[in-house]
RNA sequence: GCCUCGGUGGCGGAAUUGGUAGACGCGCCGGAUUCAAAAUCCGGUUCUUUCGGGAGUGUGGGUUCGAUUCCCACCCGAGGUACCA
């Protein structure tokens, strides 16, 4: 009986799906793991071999688990809000909701012929709203939320509430925007309702505030840095200029050392934990206040090195710092304000790219240093960002080699206040060496000294402090789009105002268009039915705020009408709906809270996490930031969501080349194209057999230009070129998961991806590698094709138990594909001594099952089992079949292989080197020679030196 | 520039704390089976060689009886990040 795979696998994924075998319960005496793979976007492409990678090592550790007796939860889902999904619905008008719809379909499909273990009852989809009403859940928590600094958590809004009516906010520690007024019990007991809602949105986790935006009025919307190419955008090439928009943000901010607390306390890769940490980017340094002359305003800065206080010659500001319509002399308004215009064209990422060009303007203002008194000229740049620090530096030419290159360009004074450093050619750096002079009471102190010195002096002054600085910014949080959660908010008198728990969700509203208004609005713009009835608590028509505009009344007013409200306008972003996606796996069907006590009391937190690297600074850092919020709130029991991260590499293509003659229809084959004048033109690499020989028949069929082409060939075939690059379609080397499994089988997928490589690296796909697992599979078939219950030979319980411990080393140390050559030992070992014992083939197919669990499954209902394999114990091993009695020494001479010797492995040292130095061999070697040392290591090897 | 990861046969890769470099698989070569092919099975396959051996894990040094593994300097590739004060 053959190998019928298809029969096999399609029989085993129908017998999981019937028996829910993988379903998982929430109460169980079993110790839980929670292993979880980065749920995809169901993009219209579908699945290449190089998506199911990171899901494949996930399922072997799950199944794994689940044989070492562990309750595993091991769910799936889909971040289905996005882009795509509504570009194709702004070109064709198809509902995204009916495109997203379609391609899951795909994509469950595709998972499932890849016999994944996943529990899909407990499927989440980011764009149903039974789901995206917790998203809302938690945007509302955010919002009545502060962050106490004191405490160093989250607090409820109340608390703060209760802090003002007594004290105001002098005194509290709170993270805040920068513009925060100070005022007293008195002042806010005398504040209007609305002044007070102001306040507290200044303080609340999530929070509107006027952001600078890149926004491109021909698309209508905010573009992300990346969207913008050139200044352009991406798309349309259509102009981008900085805008301020009032837009939602989330105060990550708050959150910026907890963030970076957190990644000493979770098991991830170093790559990862350093690309969070420099994106949070912390600084240490100080805050030092300027005066400015002749007005009665003053500049902060932010600098690390306040150590070289002395050495500031001038001040950069920000051409967007709010001081610099205010400072600017007559003389100089006109330069300045040109100078503004031109910054304001640029996007931030342009005025980044260029560091080259240097330039600037003087504003004719002086600030007075804190310590000299003397006048220090303030000038803007572009070098200079309003958004890190507080947009303003004071320039330090000696130490620094933006304010050097920038001093050096308009003549300003480098003064050197470093002892024996040359700065002539250059700024000077380093602070590990630096002894400061010409400096007053700093002088002959080290960078440290120093720096504390001055702080000390700054405070004394009120003109400082030390200070630490993130580069982290506030999230903007709100999305000019239409598929994606809509925020449960609506305004009364300008102010948002939550929807309550019990009325959500607030779902998507029709539109007839997708696109942004014509008077600028985002797509929901475009709905008709989108005011909010708050007497009734429904989503009304908008007419019923028409009205309103109608009789000539503002919309401020609508509350004298019937109490309808205009909604929210934005959408979430992106990563809304997938910041606590793993939390609401534990209890996806719950509509009473976001999770039960119950559920993530028992299930707490990831055991293991797999997914790509590129999620390192978005979903990844959001996620941890959302999880320490609910920890806080008391929502979460853990205020890390996973434990052990494991980043899967990329799989790259393949791609097949042909040599096109210059101007010729004609083509060369690889080893003759040097004779020739060629193009290479890519081609399907599903037309290239193992040997890298072009299906030249395929090929003309592929596509019309080939049709009348003529090949030169090599031997009678035509040899392609091959180049590995990224899996794209334009390349035409993506290799799709589904002609793999109906040639060779999903057993044979799994496996061979796994073989390709460790999980964490990137390596090419060769489809031509998988025959050699394919017929490991064969091999292992044939293997079970009589079985008795015969005793196990001692050679074949050796074979089966370095087998098990290899395999079990493997697993926990995620090496998948050393266990796939393990196996193919093992089959081949077990194949020659023609083993049939049962007592052997057994534990051998529990071993397989995580990684080809169909052919596993089959093989244990042949051995006599009516259970599936799922849940069989794991194999023990056991140390006594091992057990050797002597050892093939390696018997080398300066640490050379010279010729090996069996010796009983209990022999002693001594008699070790006095068996070899009588050998034969070992004369020859010696040649008479007396060697100088002889090195015996018991059980590894002998070295002979001499 | 900075940070991180990596560099081993024709190819993917293995070598667990410094101890037999190249496991396992692909490809290739030879053979068996077959009318033939596919499939299957067996043998070989780092390079070089005067068949004794010699060289060899990006390069050059070092530590060691012994280095793919540890240390120093450099080269190359991939990813991340960048006027961050």
């Amino acid at each position: 009986m053959n190998y019928n795979f298809r029969e096999i696998e399609a029989k085993w994924q129908k017998f999981w799906a019937k028996n829910e075998t993988f379903k998982a319960t929430n109460n169980s005496d079993k110790l839980k793991f929670y292993a979880l793979s980065m749920f995809p976007y169901p993009s219209g492409a579908g699945l290449h071999v190089g998506h199911p990678l990171g899901y494949i090592a996930g399922d072997i550790y799950a199944r794994f688990k689940r044989h070492k007796g562990f309750n595993v939860l091991h769910p799936m889902g889909y971040d289905s809000f996005g882009l795509p999904a509504e570009q194709y619905a702004i070109q064709t008008g198809q509902h995204p909701a009916i495109t997203t719809e379609t391609n899951i379909n795909r994509y469950r499909e595709q998972l499932d012929q890849l016999g994944f273990s996943f529990d899909w009852s407990r499927e989440v989809r980011t764009s149903d709203p039974k789901y995206y009403k917790w998203t809302q859940w938690v945007f509302i928590q955010l919002f009545n939320s502060w962050y106490n600094k004191a405490s160093d958590k989250a607090e409820d809004i109340a608390t703060l509430i209760s802090i003002f009516d007594k004290e105001g906010n002098t005194h509290v520690e709170a993270s805040c925007d920068e513009d925060t007024p100070l005022f007293n019990a008195k002042d806010w007991s005398g504040f209007s309702e609305k002044t007070k809602q102001e306040i507290l949105l200044k303080y609340r986790l999530t929070y509107l505030a006027d952001t600078e935006v890149n926004w491109c009025p021909a698309l209508g919307t905010v573009l992300a840095n990346d969207e913008i190419v050139n200044g352009v955008s991406e798309r349309g090439g259509h102009p981008v200029i900085r805008k301020k928009m009032t837009q939602w943000s989330m105060r990550i901010t708050a959150y910026a050392q907890r963030l970076l607390d957190g990644l000493d306390t979770i098991d991830w890769p170093q790559p990862l934990k350093d690309s969070q940490t420099n994106w949070i980017g912390r600084s240490e340094g100080a805050s030092v206040t300027f005066k400015v002359k002749d007005h009665d305003a003053s500049i902060e800065v932010f600098t690390t090195r306040p150590d070289t206080i002395f050495g500031a010659s001038f001040m950069t500001l920000a051409p967007e710092h709010n001081l610099v319509s205010r400072i600017t002399t007559k003389e100089q308004k006109e330069a300045v304000e040109t100078y503004v215009e031109a910054t304001a064209k640029r996007s931030e990422r342009d005025r980044m790219a260029d560091v080259k060009t240097i330039s600037g303007v003087f504003t004719g203002a002086y600030a007075e240093h804190p310590f000299t008194k003397e006048p220090v000229p303030i000038w803007i740049g572009d070098y200079v960002l309003a958004s890190y620090g507080t947009g303003a530096v004071m320039a330090v030419p000696c130490g620094d080699q933006r304010d050097y290159d920038f001093a050096k360009h308009y003549n300003i004074p480098i003064p050197n206040i470093f002892e024996g450093v040359d700065i002539s050619e250059e700024a000077f750096a380093d602070k590990t060496n630096t002894i400061i002079a010409n400096s007053d009471f700093l002088n002959g102190l080290s960078y440290k000294e120093a720096t504390s010195k001055v702080i000390a002096e700054l405070e004394k002054l009120g003109q400082g402090e030390g200070k630490i600085n993130y580069r982290l910014r506030d999230a903007v949080f709100s999305r000019q789009r239409y598929w994606g959660e809509p925020f449960p908010v609506y305004y009364v008198d300008g102010m948002p105002q939550m929807i309550d728990l019990e009325h959500l969700p607030l779902e998507l509203p029709e539109v007839e268009k997708y696109l942004p208004t014509e008077t600028g609005e985002p797509p929901l713009g475009n709905a008709t039915h989108w005011a909010w009835d708050a007497k009734n608590n429904k989503v009304v028509s908008n007419e019923m705020l028409k009205q309103v505009r109608d009789d000539g009344h503002s919309e401020l007013d609508s509350e004298s009408y019937e109490g309808v409200y205009p909604l929210e306008l934005n959408t979430m972003p992106g990563w809304a709906g997938s910041s606590q996606y793993f939390n609401r796996y534990m209890d996806p069907h719950n509509d009473e809270t976001i999770y039960s006590e119950e559920a993530i009391g028992y299930w707490q937190d990831v055991d293991l996490y797999i997914g790509g690297s590129e999620h390192a600074t978005g979903h990844l850092l959001y996620s941890r930031f959302w999880q320490k919020f609910l920890f806080d709130r008391g929502i979460a029991p853990k205020d890390e969501f996973a434990r052990k991260l494991i980043n899967q590499g990329m799989i790259t293509g393949t791609s097949a080349i042909v040599f096109r003659i210059k101007n010729e229809d004609r083509y060369v084959s690889l080893g003759l194209k040097d004779k020739y004048s060629t193009d290479p033109l890519r081609v399907d690499v599903s037309l290239i057999n193992p040997s890298d020989e072009l299906n030249i028949d395929g090929l003309k069929k592929w596509q019309p230009e080939f049709k009348n082409a003529d090949f030169i060939l090599e031997d009678g075939k035509y040899i392609v070129g091959r180049e590995i690059e990224k899996m794209s379609k334009r390349w035409f080397n993506v290799v799709n998961p589904d002609t793999i499994c109906e040639e060779y089988g999903a057993d044979s997928l799994r496996l061979y991806e796994m073989f390709l490589g460790p999980l964490e690296q990137s390596k090419p796909w060769n489809t031509a590698g998988i025959t050699g697992v394919h017929s490991f599979l064969k091999k292992l078939w044939k293997l079970y094709g009589a079985l008795n219950d015969i005793e196990p030979s001692a050679e074949n319980l050796k074979t089966l138990h370095k087998t098990i411990k290899k395999v079990e080393e493997d697993i926990e140390s995620f090496s998948f594909n050393t266990s796939v050559s393990t196996f193919m030992i093992c089959v081949n070992e077990l194949t020659s001594q023609k083993c049939t014992s049962k007592s052997i083939l057994e534990p051998l197919a529990i071993l397989v099952s995580p990684y080809a669990p169909h052919i596993a499954e089959e093989l244990w209902e042949r051995l006599g089992h009516s259970e599936s394999i799922a849940n069989e114990a794991f194999p023990e091993f056991e140390e006594k079949y091992l057990v050797e009695s002597t050892k093939e020494y390696p018997i080398s001479f300066n640490g050379k292989l010279r010729f090996k010797l069996e010796l009983p492995l209990d022999m002693g040292k001594d008699e070790i080197e006095a068996v070899v130095m009588a050998h034969d061999k070992t004369k020859e070697q010696l040649q008479g020679r007396k060697p100088k040392k002889v090195i015996v290591v018991p059980g590894k090897i002998i070295n002979i030196v001499g």
